[in-house]
RNA sequence: GGUCGCGUGGCUCAGUUGGUUAGAGCGCUGCGUUCACAUCGCAGAGGUCACUGGUUCGAAUCCAGUCGCGACCA
């Protein structure tokens, strides 16, 4: 490989040429090996229709990280990739295309149409998995799996027809969501509440009895054909007379009663509210608990069904115009105001829902919750962060039975066969070919399927091979970690807690990591509605690389937070990649003579500048063990790009220059120290940016093959060094001070000025010792250091730093008041901190109360700055004296 | 209505269990093109940490309340 690198990183081949290379190495394969130590992921699986997304680029993102970096620390690391069949987006996919065609599922038929789907699955559903692995994502792609396959099929099958068994799948009459659009039931998450401006009409129903009216309130005035009651609240004053008696309900001329109930909030409307089972969920169970009829007056289509009398085969929303209307003349509406309320819409079509009773299959939920509860309340499975727990929990403790049947052709049949002639109904894991109770062959199979999740919700060990006892769910199950953005708590991460928990007797996972949503620059969900909002990731990649969105995600993340994206943000880390590739390009320069055969790292020869950069990067590699325990892997991704940029690259790499030019074993040493600090970070950083660490990596002295597989850094006892990071901050401050003064005092960049430092003797080796870098960093021509009661120039721009005196004799430069604004301005701060320490000290409470340490550091700090402060007041008394 | 989160320099955000003079990036001002990088360097300006009260020797951080924004559940 060439050392000559562009002068700008070029990604786009970079990330190709070690993607294909990884792949032909089978790095990101594992084999069950129960030496090992296992760390498992598996993939929240996108929609196989789908495209990727600024979500999907942070959440494999994520997880990538967590990968790359367990498979450096030893781990047998595998992580699971896959797509979910996604049943109503894609049907309604498929059905678009069909209606282009001039056709639609139902002339095509189920099996044609299945056909259809399958071949739009082939055509488009490798889209998002190369989408993947653009982004760089490390998945074990022999393992992909897809949630319509054989294995995950014949999951599916296995754990219906084991819940059927034990009761716990059972088909009943209830109230469902159903989406008039989609034609199919949804479970209740799949239901958006939107809030919507509406109206409250006030409805009088009169009484049987004739004297007199109750007055309702509803929001949706065309339910009222299929009321069978009127409910009031069992305190409410005002109606407790009315309670048992009945109204005549109007137009329908229905005699209804009225019914003391808990539900109703006296607050709301009039109090007094109309009851109908078949359209309201509250009032289902209301009447439920009063025996009421139920009487549905809208249909599957949306409209208006025969017992509406009239008014069948209209349209729910005319139905509510005309019959406002009639009520209207019959004095019945007595008023409207307006109100906002929430309405709910299906998550796919965003439809209103229309809420239906009909026949459907459920899981009864209560016994499977009770494990899943625990399993979290034991912290056996852990959130991150914590507060998820608490979302989690209060739905587990309030959960509903669930619907699981829908309406479409796409997904997992139900495996539920009805007898035509004798009406069993048979669960069977294949196809029965006839009868189980009377034996006769015409069987039909139930026409729905599964919802979505119910597979989903057996990905992590369906993946792995259950219902047979793989040697894979032995060695790595229980997953790791599972990570997922926050929306996707209950659709999934709450199903396979309680699926695992029954199918594998054991929890799918150790810790479930939720993470913040990819917001717009304005901070507002990304939606279609306004694409001028959406980035694509796709396109990010295109123009700047993998690892330059990988990493702007990554350092946008905090734990649960959201983040905004900002195009202003890539361009920061560009420039971060392209300042790591300048590094290296320079590092990879001053290498020719370089000897890297016989590596070593001589602790004796050691530079300040060498202590200081390896003690830094020890801390780095220190804080990236219990950053990664945290899970901050934002924290950790901003710590690198401050120790890359300002450190190694502002700081050593040009301390480093000087020693260059020096021959022998001085320059050796830096050699050896640039090319292991830069090793290493990218040892580090490799996680984050696999791509360009790994051509950096190829490109310098190393061992083994490729960064991928090389070990991850551990600390080096030995090079952490608080007193060369101290001696170093020194310098480090004197530099900046001199270049303060020279900036302030306008001299220019190329003139080379001497310095005086006046300071006790201790301080004094220090700044001879390392006077090559202050000479080079802050533009000295010559520099003395002497005793602190050495004379002291007379005319020269001066500060105090860490009880280091210096001077800047700037011949013919010097401007006195310039300078005693400078110095009055110091010693205002100075003052103003020195007060401030003396207070607290003063402060009896705090000397007594405060820790000892605390009290000691503060003590010292003070010593400190009274040393600066009188060193500037009496430079500014002189200063006064000799005008 | 319930639960949760957020409110920190012009903008976007960090801030671990309360303890240096509250940090970063972008933007802004001034200077700078020989020797890694102008996708850069150096220097600098800019904050009563939403508000009120409380706990504490000490609060951006803990508690209570108020206001504003957002999400989820009902």
């Amino acid at each position: 490989m060439s050392r000559l690198l562009p002068k700008a990183y070029e990604p786009k081949t970079v990330e190709e040429k070690w993607y294909r290379f990884w792949l032909e190495h089978d790095c990101f394969h594992a084999e069950v090996d129960p030496g090992r130590h296992p760390y498992a992921v598996v993939i929240p699986p996108p929609n196989v229709t789908g495209k990727l997304h600024l979500g999907h680029a942070l959440n494999n993102t994520l997880q990538d990280i967590l990968v790359r970096y367990h498979r450096m620390k030893g781990d047998n690391t595998m992580w699971i990739p896959g797509t979910d069949h996604a049943g109503i987006a894609t049907q309604v996919k498929v059905e678009e295309e069909l209606a282009k065609e001039g056709t639609n599922r139902h002339e095509l038929g189920r099996e044609k149409f299945l056909e259809r789907v399958w071949q739009w699955k082939e055509e488009y559903g490798g889209t998002i998995i190369r989408q993947l692995k653009k982004l760089g994502s490390s998945c074990d792609w022999q393992r992909e799996c897809f949630t319509m396959d054989e294995n995950c099929s014949r999951a599916v099958r296995e754990v219906f027809i084991r819940l059927y068994e034990k009761g716990l799948i059972y088909r009943g009459s209830y109230l469902v969501n159903w989406c008039p659009q989609c034609a199919t039931t949804l479970s209740d998450i799949e239901v958006e509440h939107e809030e919507q401006t509406g109206r409250l009409w006030h409805l009088r129903y009169p009484l049987t009895t004739g004297d007199g009216y109750i007055q309702v309130a509803t929001t949706r005035p065309e339910t009222m054909l299929g009321d069978t009651a009127v409910a009031v609240h069992p305190e409410d004053e005002r109606y407790r007379h009315l309670v048992g008696k009945t109204v005549i309900l109007p137009i329908v001329n229905r005699e209804i009663p009225i019914v003391a109930d808990e539900m109703v909030d006296p607050e709301f409307g009039t109090g007094a509210v109309k009851v109908t089972p078949a359209h309201d969920i509250n009032d289902f169970e209301v009447g439920l608990r009063h025996n009421l009829e139920q009487i549905t007056v809208i249909g599957f289509d949306a409209r208006m069904t025969d017992a509406a009398g009239k008014y069948a085969g209209m349209d729910r929303d005319e139905c509510r115009k005309a019959l406002l209307a009639e009520l209207k003349a019959g004095g019945y509406l007595v008023g409207e105001e307006p109100l906002t309320h929430a309405v709910g819409t299906c998550y796919r079509c965003d439809t209103v829902i229309e809420p239906l009773i009909s026949k459907q299959w459920f899981v009864k939920m209560k016994p499977l919750a009770a494990p899943a509860i625990k399993a979290v309340q034991d912290g056996e499975i852990r959130f991150v962060p914590e507060r998820f727990t608490k979302v989690y929990l209060n739905w587990m403790e309030n959960i509903r039975d669930w619907c699981i049947s829908r309406q479409l052709w796409w997904g997992h049949r139900i495996p539920i066969w009805y007898c035509q002639d004798c009406g069993a109904e048979i669960a069977a894991r294949e196809e029965p070919k006839t009868c189980t109770k009377c034996g006769h062959s015409q069987l039909e199979q139930d026409p729905d399927v599964l919802d979505t999740w119910f597979s989903s919700a057996l990905w992590p060990f369906s993946t792995m091979g259950w219902p047979e006892e793989t040697a894979e769910l032995k060695h790595f199950y229980p997953t790791a970690v599972l990570v997922t953005a926050r929306d996707i708590i209950f659709f999934w991460v709450a199903r396979m807690i309680f699926m695992g928990l029954e199918f594998m007797g054991e929890k799918p996972f150790h810790e479930v990591l939720i993470h913040g949503l990819v917001l717009d620059k304005d901070g507002k969900k990304m939606s279609k509605s306004r694409p001028e909002t959406n980035i694509d990731p796709l396109d990010v990649i295109e123009k700047y690389g993998a690892d330059t969105l990988r990493f702007t995600l990554a350092t946008g993340t905090t734990l649960g937070q959201d983040q905004r994206f900002q195009m202003e943000k890539i361009d920061g880390i560009r420039n971060f990649s392209n300042k790591i590739w300048n590094a290296a390009r320079f590092v990879l320069m001053n290498l020719e003579d370089y000897p890297a055969e016989e590596e070593t790292l001589d602790l004796s020869a050691l530079s300040l500048a060498d202590r200081y950069i390896l003690s830094r990067l020890q801390r780095v590699i220190v804080a990236a063990e219990t950053m990664f325990k945290r899970y901050d892997l934002g924290g950790f991704a901003n710590l690198l790009y401050d120790f890359i940029w300002n450190e190694f690259c502002d700081w050593y790499i040009e301390m480093a220059k000087p020693m260059l030019r020096l021959e022998g074993e001085a320059k050796r040493t830096t050699q050896t120290v640039l090319v292991t600090v830069l090793r290493q970070t990218m040892a580090l950083l490799h996680p984050y940016m696999p791509f360009i660490t790994e051509e950096i990596w190829q490109a310098l002295p190393h061992q083994g093959t490729m960064l991928i597989l090389a070990p991850w850094p551990t600390v080096d006892e030995k090079l952490l060094d608080e007193q060369a990071e101290a001696e170093m901050g020194l310098i480090m401050n004197l530099t900046r001070a001199i270049r303060n003064i020279r900036a302030e005092a306008s001299v220019d960049p190329g003139r080379k000025v001497e310095a005086i430092f006046l300071t006790p003797a201790p301080k004094q080796a220090i700044l001879t010792t390392n006077r090559l870098y202050l000479e080079t960093l802050a533009g000295l021509s010559k520099m003395e250091v002497q005793d602190s009661d050495s004379v002291k120039p007379a005319k020269a721009m001066t500060a105090v730093v860490e009880g280091v005196e210096l001077f800047l004799p700037l011949a013919g430069m010097v401007d006195l008041d310039l300078e005693l604004k400078r110095l009055q301005k110091e010693l205002a701060i100075l003052e103003e901190e020195r007060k401030r320490l003396t207070g607290k000290l003063a402060n009896e409470q705090f000397v007594t109360k405060a820790p000892p340490a605390v009290v000691e550091k503060e003590r010292k700090k003070l010593a400190a700055l009274e040393v600066d402060y009188q060193k500037v007041q009496n430079r500014l008394a002189e200063l006064s004296t000799a005008d």
